[in-house]
This record gives structure tokens, C-alpha cells and sequence, in this order.
DNA sequence: AATTCATTGCGTTATACTGACACAATCTAA
DNA sequence: TTAGATTGTGTCAGTATAACGCAATGAATT
């Protein structure tokens, strides 16, 4: 019989802590968007030993606002600070959570999980998206000593997905597709400085479907939030695209007055 | 000394019987809107003791859909089963709710609250907003001895509301301003035979602003979702305008669809 | 019964927006 | 130097939108 890995700081922790720290009943879980090479990717957690994804996520502290622990989550398993982040829906299926996960996470260290445990219950789980820059970003250390990876969100229905993550995934994916209606998201998404092709093929993914070239340039200027450069982007057998930034008041604006309005 | 009055039932259940049925730190509050003589109106209770008025509101049982305890909780209180109901955000501060409420509201009735009690920790709440028939509604006695009314929402701002409740009916005014330019809504606060007049200031009074009504009806009828009737509201010492119904099929069509699509 | 008045049904026009497509300019690799 | 791919800029027809006109109608008034 071998002998057991010891068990990971964090996972002791709320095992020993987690009734006493925590919002009982509560969880956050955080669907992390990226674009790299023109796809559009996901965050996820390869929960090792069950061989299943998982969403990064975790617990309310008992006097933390809520939108303040999706942040603490977030900067926690990304390093990043100045994220876009929105609260997208709320998970409160009875069963949606499998108690069992839990509890062969803890028998893989050899741990047993007491049965009246505060993981042992029904939790009801708060669904946040965020928007990561993934130039910018390197994968932090994990503290649950789970193995971090993007996954491009085609793929998403081939792997294998803990509890009710996969719903919540297309949820918010469904989200997102929603706002990119009325409202500007790029800098959430790409580096500082980027091509017009390149804000086209993040919306192209985004939406899934191919958009004209020419007309979405004239839409997206129309909507004033976007500085042109006096560089390009040179590299490809082809015209060299100009650079744009975003312009950040007006970007600002149009996040909150919509880019619409319509009525 | 004035002998108090008897513990209502419902509140003598929350106290003996809360912390077994519920689950902890999570309610439910429910902005009810309703429509009537050009107003767009909430359903409140006024706690008539604390003479502030809350929003109704519940919590949700162990073994229940979040969503379900949501429908449940406004069938309890309108007796109205299809209702168009939507959940738009979680209000997640930790100091939103006041303690102090609940024991000055059990205090009334002679009840003093035990410290530790289920109630008095802190609770995190889903809102939902739901769209009603006015005209087809009767308000249901209250299981909790408090006063419904409905209230204008240009009044909501003079009148004295619990806890964070203000806030809660500013965001489902916000979130259903919004929905209003992707989604049909009249279905479900207006009667089933309605005139596009009476159409037209339930977008206006929602919207906050006038609109023109050749271009309205010209829009609304652009949707596809009415039948016309061959049948005029008379009454008024004017032209008798049409009646309309809402096209079922392609109203929820349109409500899983949306308006625009855009993109 | 005729008149008045508010309101409705239906329509017009100028302008802005959208989708589909043309053509010249430019960058790298061969 | 040339070829191939891709970008910058522009055109045009069809559609949608905002602003406004006018005749028709129902009830109240005379």
C-alpha cells in the first residue's frame, strides 16, 4: 500500500477552517475567459486524480461582499487585478453539487471527510465571468495543488466536466454573446495595442460566425471608442494592419450607457 | 401595560422552525411590477409596525430550485402562477441587512429573538423581478399580518423601505429598462386585449420618455408579435382604437430570440 | 342634429444605417 | 522582381428610423 500524499495547505484548511471562515452554503465560481490565436479560451482546473475539469472558484468570506470574493478568487488563481468581472446568474439546483467529489478529493490524501462536514452540504453557487487579457497573464501556483490549463471552449464538450460546470460554462458563454451586443468588450480581451483584424476575429469567435471585414470596421469606429495609431503591425506576407488602443473614457461611457440605446 | 397580540403563524414558524426548513443565509426578494392608469407599480408590504415597506420577499427550503422557491414565495403572495419572472442580480454585502429588524419585528409581539438565532446572521439575497397582470390580480391576505400595496414607483423615493430594498427596486428598474430593448414585456403586465395606445405608455412609462406613435406602432407591429382584433376599445371622446392580443407562438419566440439579434 | 375636440389610422419624406461587393496599396517570401 | 495574401478605402442599393401631415372617428357640447 502506498503512502498517502500529504494533504495541500489549502485543502486542510477548509477542512479544519472552512465552517468557521466561510458563508455556509455558498460558492463562487468563475468562468475565465482569454483569446490567443484566435480562439477563445477557458480556465479550467484539472481536479488531477478525479480526471475531471472544474471551474476555479471558492467560498465567501463571512464578511466579504460577495463581488469581493469573486475578486479575491480571481486575483488568487490569475495574479491580475483590473479584470472585468460580471456576475452572470445564480446556480441553486438542489442537487447540483456532488457531495462525493468532495469527499474522494479528501480519501485521495488519505483523509477521510467527517460526514456531517460543512463541504457535505448543499451549495448553491454564484456564477461570475471575467475577461482576461491572455498576453498578459501567467498561470499562478495553485494552492489546491490542482493543474491549471486554457482550453479552447470547442473543445469544452468533448472534456470531461465536474458537477454542473459545463452548464454554467454555456450560461456564460450565452452571457457573454448577449452583452457583445450592446456593450464594448475588447480591452477586457487583448493586449493594449491591437489590429482591427485582430478585434474582428475576437468578436467572429465570440459570436461564431464570420463577420465583413469593411463593415465591421465602419461599425466599430462608429462607436468613437477606439484610438488609430500612426503604427502598424508589420510580420505577415501582406499590408501591415495600423494599431488601435481603446480610447478609455469613451470606452468607459459606452460600458455604461450601452452602445446602442436604441428606443 | 397593553397585553401584545398573538404571534403570527408564519413568523412563529420562521422562529421555531426556520433554521431546520431553510437554507442558511440565503433569501429571496422579489420586485413585483405591475402596470395600471399609465403607472408602473411595485407590490410592497409595509411592515406596519416599523411602518417602512419591504419588498416581499422569502427564503428558500432545503431540498428546492432556487428558482422554484422564487415561484413559490409569488404564488404565496399574488396567488398568480404564470408570471413572467426573471433573476437579475445577488446583492451580497455583508452588512445589507439589518439584525435589528427581525427583533424589533418579534419584539412587537411580546417575542424576544435568542441571539444566535437563524435569523439574525447574515443573509445573502437573489433578486428576482416579476411582470403582472394588474387588472387580473387580487392581492392575497398576508401570512405575515403585514399591509400590501401598491406603489408608483415615482413615489418609491419618498417613501421609507427596509434594509437595502431601495437599491434592490433601482437595479430591477435598471435591469427590466434593459431587457425592454431586447425582449417583449408587454404580455405580462398588461390584459390579454390591450390598444397600442395602452401599449405604447406602458414602453413610455417604463422608458422614462415620450415616443412617437406612428413610429411605435410601426416598430411594434415590425416585431410580428400581435394579431390585430376587429375590435375597438370605445369610451373615450375620441376615435376608438384597435384592440390587439399577443401572438403566443411568436412572443416566445422572441423572447428566447430576442428583438434584434444585431450582428 | 350639428359642431367641436381629442385622439387614432394611415401615410410621406429626408436621413442614417446595413449588407454586399470593387479596387488599389502594401508587406513578405520566393 | 514578382506573386500571393491581406489591408485601407470607397460605392451602391436596400432597409430602418425620426419627424411630421392629414383625414377619420367617437363622445361631449351646444
Amino acid at each position: 500500500m502506498s503512502k498517502s500524499l500529504a494533504l495541500p495547505a489549502s485543502l486542510k484548511q477548509l477542512l479544519v477552517k472552512g465552517n468557521e471562515l466561510f458563508l455556509p452554503g455558498i460558492s463562487i465560481d468563475c468562468v475565465i475567459f482569454g483569446f490567443h490565436e484566435n480562439t477563445l479560451k477557458l480556465l479550467l482546473l484539472d481536479n488531477s486524480k478525479s480526471n475531471k475539469w472544474t471551474l476555479p472558484g471558492g467560498f465567501v468570506l463571512k464578511s466579504e461582499d460577495i463581488n469581493d470574493a469573486a475578486y479575491r478568487v480571481l486575483l488568487g488563481r490569475t495574479g491580475l487585478k483590473d479584470i472585468y468581472l460580471k456576475q452572470f446568474d445564480v446556480f441553486g439546483k438542489p442537487n447540483r453539487t456532488d457531495a462525493s467529489a468532495h469527499k474522494t478529493t479528501y480519501e485521495q490524501y488519505g483523509t477521510k471527510l467527517p460526514k456531517d462536514h460543512w463541504l457535505i452540504q448543499r451549495f448553491v453557487s454564484v456564477g461570475y465571468f471575467a475577461l482576461i487579457d491572455y498576453t498578459n497573464f501567467s498561470i499562478q501556483n495553485d494552492t489546491m495543488n490542482a493543474v491549471f490549463a486554457w482550453k479552447g471552449i470547442e473543445q469544452i464538450n468533448n472534456l470531461p466536466i465536474d458537477h454542473d460546470h459545463g452548464a454554467i460554462i454555456k450560461k456564460a458563454l450565452d452571457s457573454l454573446r448577449t452583452q457583445l451586443a450592446y456593450l464594448p468588450i475588447g480591452k477586457n480581451l487583448l493586449p493594449k495595442k491591437f489590429t482591427m483584424p485582430e478585434l474582428q476575429k475576437l468578436y467572429e469567435t465570440i459570436l461564431n460566425k464570420p463577420l465583413d471585414r469593411r463593415n465591421f470596421q465602419r461599425k466599430m469606429l462608429g462607436f468613437g471608442i477606439l484610438n488609430k495609431l500612426n503604427e502598424t503591425r508589420k510580420g505577415g506576407a501582406h499590408k501591415a494592419p495600423f494599431l488601435y488602443t481603446f480610447n478609455d473614457k469613451k470606452y468607459q461611457k459606452a460600458l455604461k450607457e450601452g452602445l446602442y440605446g436604441s428606443w
